[in-house]
DNA sequence: CGGGTGTTTGAATAATGTCAAACCGAGTGG
DNA sequence: CCACTCGGTTTGACATTATTCAAACACCCG
């Protein structure tokens, strides 16, 4: 089912929905170039967006939860200037695009609160950028480690394990950092050196979380919240 | 007037809003950690969007032109993250944020509108993001620069000159580009013996615009479109 | 046991930042 | 009209940060 849709008038998207979907870990959502026809609601897994330069480069622009709302793209026949990764194997719902709007203009609830996930999403890469723009590496890093955290203490409802999977490798970690593989892993070596935390084998032990916040600067915190980013439509049939 | 709005039921959102506002240049229009009523249209001048760290360091995360939708947070408490200030005098439509949910639950065609211009505004920034964490000093400059080209070109209706104002300093564009403002008087240089531009006293003139969109590696063009940023009301009452 | 992918490290190099001084042009008060 | 100041630009010398290349290593999986 749709775990992460929320609110009263499920019954609306649930018709609206055209089923679910199992992707192994390295398929592709969607891909750079495509005209998706497509929306998707991330059930389970990781999944990263990215854009792709012609040198070859990836820029990960974003790393989405469970939870996050996907390719939802303004202008139909444009194809899309970014892909969507599995980093593990994922569980998506998925929504027809061509009629979605049609719905929305049905459902003010739920335009709105796509309009609300945009501008959350917005927010979040708007704080990407000021990470990857104004901060050393090491501040970068903490961040970003920062931000998964919170995001998935969010998700799986106070796991306070200090011991997370991160299934992110070190050149996914420069591809959304703007650093190379090789610093990745020196800066890592240094946040380990200094007793904040161990990430090894996909698996991050926070030493000193204190720490860790203090070098993320945190106060510029991303959006959060009670607030799913995935759709519902709550206040669907009102006025 | 609100000369960057379009379309046919204006007059819901002239009954709406609650004035123009001028402001001169320097001024914030508004600030991080303020807690918004408004909701601005720009309507004239440059606007950056911007935010701010403990460390003192800015990141600019959106030079805003004519037509810009401005301010609009989706959570009504929380204080914004990110400050905008006035590069030049600017004039502004201001609307209240308090009511804005409501009509636009009211006015479906509203919402899908605001929805659509998050989600744009999300591309732009991604683009950023992109243009920040993947590139050298000078592909960032040279993407910056087409990238105001192209919005100036998209709002000016075909201002084929080649000498055009930026009212940004050297400092300004470094904070746009996660670099110093010395390292970007340098890299502008380059590009100015290299005879592709020349920027001088806030005035850009592209001497080889070709060499320029290549550095630029256009083809991960921003959003842009006959479509305005700003909102209007189309299709209203549409059921 | 072998191969592949990811990690770790060192050494050399390139890109960018910092500091400090000089310069330039526009406005301002004498 | 001049001298001054101020914000912005330009340049040089130098420090630092991050990248590249290359090799060794570790681990998982078949």
């Amino acid at each position: 089912m749709c775990r992460p849709f929320r609110g009263s008038a499920l019954d609306v998207l649930q018709s609206f929905k055209l089923g679910d979907r199992i992707l192994p870990a390295g398929a592709n959502v969607y891909s750079p170039g495509q005209e998706l026809t497509e929306l998707y609601n991330l059930l389970d897994g990781w999944v990263v967006v990215y854009r792709l330069l012609v040198s070859g480069r990836r820029q990960i622009v974003d790393i989405a939860l469970p939870g996050s709302f996907l390719g939802y793209q303004p202008d139909l026949a444009r194809p899309l200037l970014h892909g969507a990764e599995c980093l593990t194997d994922v569980a998506l719902c998925v929504f027809p695009r061509r009629s979605f709007d049609d719905l929305a203009m049905q459902y003010p609830g739920l335009s709105l609160q796509l309009a609300k996930i945009q501008a959350r999403a917005l927010i979040n890469t708007q704080d990407h950028l000021a990470n990857v723009g104004a901060r050393s590496a090491l501040e970068r890093m903490a961040h970003l480690l920062c931000t998964i955290l919170a995001g998935l203490r969010r998700e799986g409802a106070s796991r306070s394990d200090d011991l997370v999977e991160i299934p992110l490798t070190q050149s996914q970690i420069g591809e959304a950092l703007g650093l190379s593989s090789v610093y990745v892993n020196r800066t890592l070596r240094e946040l380990r050196e200094e007793r904040v935390l161990v990430l090894k084998g996909g698996r991050l032990r926070v030493l000193n979380y204190a720490r860790l916040a203090e070098l993320a600067e945190l106060g510029s915190e991303p959006v959060d919240g009670r607030h799913t980013t995935s759709i519902s439509v709550n206040g669907a049939a009102a006025r």
